[in-house]
Order: structure tokens, then C-alpha cells, then sequence
DNA sequence: AACATTATGTAATAATATAACATTTAGAAG
DNA sequence: CTTCTAAATGTTATATTATTACATAATGTT
């Protein structure tokens, strides 16, 4: 059972807006659309991604610097993540593989390194965008 | 065997100042350490990144905004990359292990999409971390 | 030599993100 | 219900990362 996180007011609104889009937003972007919603600075913005971030309600894909709805209701935090990426029209979504997950939570190498966490971003055209 | 790219002077300047620094290295960190050589404006660097970077002798680390030189001499394009960062010490090395990119590359789900290119982040302590 | 491609130089500005400080709200503890 | 604390908010300013636009120079090809 996942945790209920009461989100607060401007965490509500961002995340909702986010949810809503159903793909990746920019955080100009999110201040834009929330503008009329009383959130006029981008540390307000950024403050409540951070907060979904930590939480696991949104992930940030890091090579787009854009936040997206967590799209697995099963996932608390974002310690393990993957999403693929189309080049062309930019349509991410977030990948969730047990196998995958599985292989890359267990993955261990020879550097001594405990891997607590890890991001992957696959990029390629997607189905509409090879068919042009 | 390899391509042999004929860096050009910026090029060169830049990358044997990252290579060097057998580390990550941001933007204006650079910029700032070849300004010396008569590199004086941020576009000079990102050009010659954006480059090194196209041809596979550097890597962008996207989750924090800098770049490392390519550990792996048989790489000559970026389009399969990991690595291990230390959140603690921000360490980061270049994973390359034949089973992990064999699993990756070879990575297809039920989206349609044709995966061209990843690029995988895995967080955790270090060795030295660890152990303090 | 003519042409195309790649690289460079320079100034301005866009886009992304954080620091610092004051105040308010929401929960927890007594 | 009051006191305390942690979390969230509001606001201004600024730091950091990256690109646009335009002019010029160097390099490679036919």
C-alpha cells in the first residue's frame, strides 16, 4: 500500500497540472499555466518539484530538464527509473519492466560501489514517428 | 579501429583540459580554465562540447550538467552509455561492462519503439564514501 | 579557383535553477 | 488550547546553464 502524502496547496496544483498533460512539462512552463493560480515565482515551482520528485509523484527526465507524472502507482520513490524517449517528437514515457527493474536493481560491478538508485533514458523514434 | 577525428584547435583545448581532469567537468568551469588560451565566450565551449560529445570522445553526465571524457577507447559514438555517480563525493566513472550493454542494447519492450540510444545513471556511495 | 563545409569570434539574451530572508500554516507534544 | 517544531509559502534578487543571431576565417573537395 502506498503512503498517502497530503499534498499542500501549490503541490496540488503542480502536480495536478503535470498529471494532467500527460507527458513531460517544463517548469517555465508549469509557472506559466499556474500563473493565474496565485504562483508567480519560479521557486514556488520549484520547491513543490522538488518535493513530488522526492516523494515519487513526478520524475525529472534529466536529459530534458522536465518533470513527468509518475505513471506506476506502485512506485513510492524514485529511486529506479526508465523511460524511453522519442528523438523526434518528444513523446516520453516512462518505462516499467519488472525484468528490467529487477536486472538493474541487482547490478553490481566490480567498482565497490553500492547502487542505491539509477536513471536510464532510452531514445529512438517511436511507433508513429518511424511510420513517417 | 577507430576513427581518427582531427580535433580542431578549440576542440582539442577542451578536451585534453577534461581529459585531464580525469573527472567531470561543468561548462563555465571550463570556460574558465581556457580562458588562458583565448577562449572567451560560452558559445566557444559548447561548440566544441557539442562536438566532442557528437564524435563520442566526451559524455554529458545529465543528471549533473557536465562532461567526462570517454574511459572507453573503443567508443566512438555516445549511444550507449553508464555510469556510477558517488552522491557523496560526486565521483562519477564510466560502468563499462559487456553484459550490461549487451542486456541494454538488445532492451525492447511492447511500446513499437526501436531503442537507438540510452544512457544510464546509477547513484550510491563509493568505496571511500562508504566508509567514513 | 570556386564552392561547400566546418570552425571561429563576439555580443546579446534565453532558459534553468538556487540563495537569502521573512512569514505563515499544519502537526505533534504537553 | 497553547507551545513548539517542521514544513510550506511569499518575495526579491541572482547564479548557472545554454542558445540565437550574425560576421568572419579556415579547411576540404571538385
Amino acid at each position: 500500500m502506498q503512503k498517502e502524502h497530503n499534498l499542500s496547496k501549490n503541490q496540488k496544483i503542480i502536480f495536478d497540472l503535470i498529471d494532467k498533460s500527460g507527458g513531460p512539462m517544463k517548469a517555465y512552463s508549469i509557472l506559466f499555466n499556474v500563473q493565474k493560480k496565485g504562483i508567480k515565482a519560479p521557486l514556488q515551482v520549484y520547491r513543490a518539484l522538488d518535493k513530488l520528485v522526492e516523494i515519487g509523484k513526478i520524475h525529472k527526465i534529466e536529459s530534458r530538464n522536465a518533470f513527468i507524472a509518475c505513471q506506476n502507482s506502485s512506485c513510492q520513490v524514485s529511486k529506479a527509473t526508465a523511460f524511453s524517449i522519442c528523438e523526434s517528437c518528444e513523446n516520453v514515457s516512462e518505462i516499467s519492466n519488472s525484468k528490467l527493474s529487477k536486472y538493474l536493481s541487482n547490478f553490481s560491478d566490480n567498482s565497490g560501489m553500492k547502487y542505491s538508485k539509477y536513471n536510464l533514458e532510452f531514445f529512438g523514434l517511436c511507433k508513429k514517428c518511424k511510420s513517417k
